[in-house]
DNA sequence: AATGAATGAGTGTTCATTCAT
DNA sequence: AATGAATGAACACTCATTCAT
């Protein structure tokens, strides 16, 4: 009665998120799921309204919480460069922490009902703008080049970020936190301004 | 006769091509795909073994034209630099022309067959390698810095360029070859050697 | 604790009610009753075997009230016309009153478990019965024509009356009393003896 | 490959109808029609969209030869009570010889789709209205009393017509045509003027 | 008297694929 | 080269009911 019955909701969401970034949510049944969870469908449906609320509930989970990390490192009042290492720092480390996660992220999310993928597209945006503020503000104070639009080098920076998924592989060369610093510094380094 | 049957496993691939980007390759179904393709199943399964193969056919295609085009380029006389930043100018602009083509390349992948997934991944590894190698000549010449593992250089930069199917929308504020070149002069600039 | 608290039985009853002859018996979950009652699953089957249960004793309220209603009539000491034009008007004003229960009376019986579809059904024989004897006093005594067989005319009139919920619309041009005033004349006069 | 086969869809109707007669359109499981009618689900599917489909299709069937036979009636210049006779009469025999069809009509026209179910209310209008403009015909021709008002009549005849199944059985002591001339001269009755 | 988590059998429907023609 | 009827397994989801509390 404690270390098996780790909260039903609990269990299935671990077991969802497994399952999903392993074969793709349209590939994972709700059967192999609550058989994984070891509870019944009913019991499923009992806490989720369907299929696509599990899925949604792990993307809200992560969206809060990088976004709550990003906002509290972006209004810190360490240099600006150092916020934006850091900030790109971070993001990479808990991207590779929560790489199952993560791959689902960006696999799946058109899978969601259109109401439910506004949600999302709505924090995303949020934490996006957060991030483009921190290099428009080092444009305008001078520390970065100005010649890049933000916007795209935002895009080009979570473009790597995502892309972690693909090739990141635990117990390989690298840890979390070295791809991290490299990832920082590339990004800085493409800011640089000329001369 | 003529301009209507335009062969039938062309229009297969073109439509299915455009369904899947759409709406994923799981949520597209057989059936819709020879609707708007104009033909029956019975036509389709003539032409094609199963659906995975229709899926296997666009991303052949895709990867036989983007690694010809990063062969040519990279096999050029032109100076180091230049051949970089034309090989990371044109695979964005390829991908741009063919969203489509590579919104589901990067989706659909792990959907294939163990076997066919086993066939891309060697063609990819393959695209991959060649544009490591070009960083690690630059990187030995002096040209780049040499403090960048280059596979991950590599990685960074195709996640950006994969990404492009999450945010660039034509008829936007940027041209494909705007962008292309913005890619590539960022590449450029973080692989700078340090002053 | 005084208004709300309308007795839990009876709450359920009322609402399950609505809900079947709106929606139809099989349609209509036990969720959907116990929430428009307010109370929760637990509560109903505290109070009710099954759902079975609660589309039986709306049955068995109607039928008893309706039968009572009869036998006053027609034990009643007035001239035997008199008393078939009341009972014929009485049970059509109180279909129309209790519409609802009506409409779940002629769509849902055979919905019930064999054991109470029984009951109900010799419930009904006999308020069909003492019907029937009413119109073959009549016919016995030279008020109404014979050639016609006294069941067939039950039947007859009972189809009009079970089928008012299909067609009445309460605020419509006829009120209630004036649909059985009507009913029982057209009854009368089809009983009345050829010149 | 003759009598066995005949014809797959006529088979699944046949089935469906003497099922959804018998337990009711919920109570009967598309997987029992299909055993019932010899066939696979994915059979069914190929020719009907859905099981709501199925019931549709006998509602239009007997729809359609119902007031094709009404009009053929009440447009032929036999005279006018002998019209309605006949229409009368007409329709308890078609309803008798398609018991089961009419009784599916009664109970389970409400769980049609609102769209389909619009369809066979108009065309349960245009009957019903035919039918009326046959008495409202004899009530200003001085053939029918004029003061029911010519709605409620039918109202009142077609609610016995339907509620026929409930207690009609073949090979009980009234053939279907005594039952169907007993109704409508019980019918021509109840519309005699006064004295 | 009442809760609400959990069950497990069942539902209608979809779909890739096969095959006789 | 192409049809379209048919399969059969799988799917997401529902629901009346039970039971420990």
């Amino acid at each position: 009665m404690v270390s098996e019955q780790a909260a039903v909701p609990r269990r299935l969401l671990q077991q969802a998120t497994k399952l999903f970034a392993k074969k793709g949510f349209d590939r994972t049944s709700v059967q192999e799921i609550v058989e994984a969870a070891g509870v019944t469908k009913g019991a499923m449906y009992h806490y989720f309204g369907s299929k696509d609320d599990l899925l949604y509930e792990i993307y809200a989970r992560v969206l809060r919480e990088q976004t709550a990390q990003l906002e509290k490192v972006a209004d810190s009042d360490a240099p600006l460069r150092a916020r934006l290492a850091t900030a790109a720092s971070d993001v990479v480390v808990s991207s590779i922490e929560n790489l199952d996660d993560n791959t689902i992220f960006l696999q799946s999310m058109h899978q969601l009902s259109t109401e439910k993928r506004k949600a999302v597209r709505a924090e995303r945006r949020r934490y996006h703008e957060r991030f483009r503020r921190l290099i428009e503000e080092g444009q305008s104070g001078g520390d970065f080049r100005a010649d890049k639009p933000a916007d795209l080098v935002v895009d080009f920076f979570f473009g790597s970020v995502h892309h972690l998924g693909s090739w990141y592989r635990r117990g390989g060369p690298l840890g979390a936190r070295e791809v991290g610093d490299h990832f920082a510094d590339l990004l800085l380094s493409m800011l640089r301004p000329e001369a």
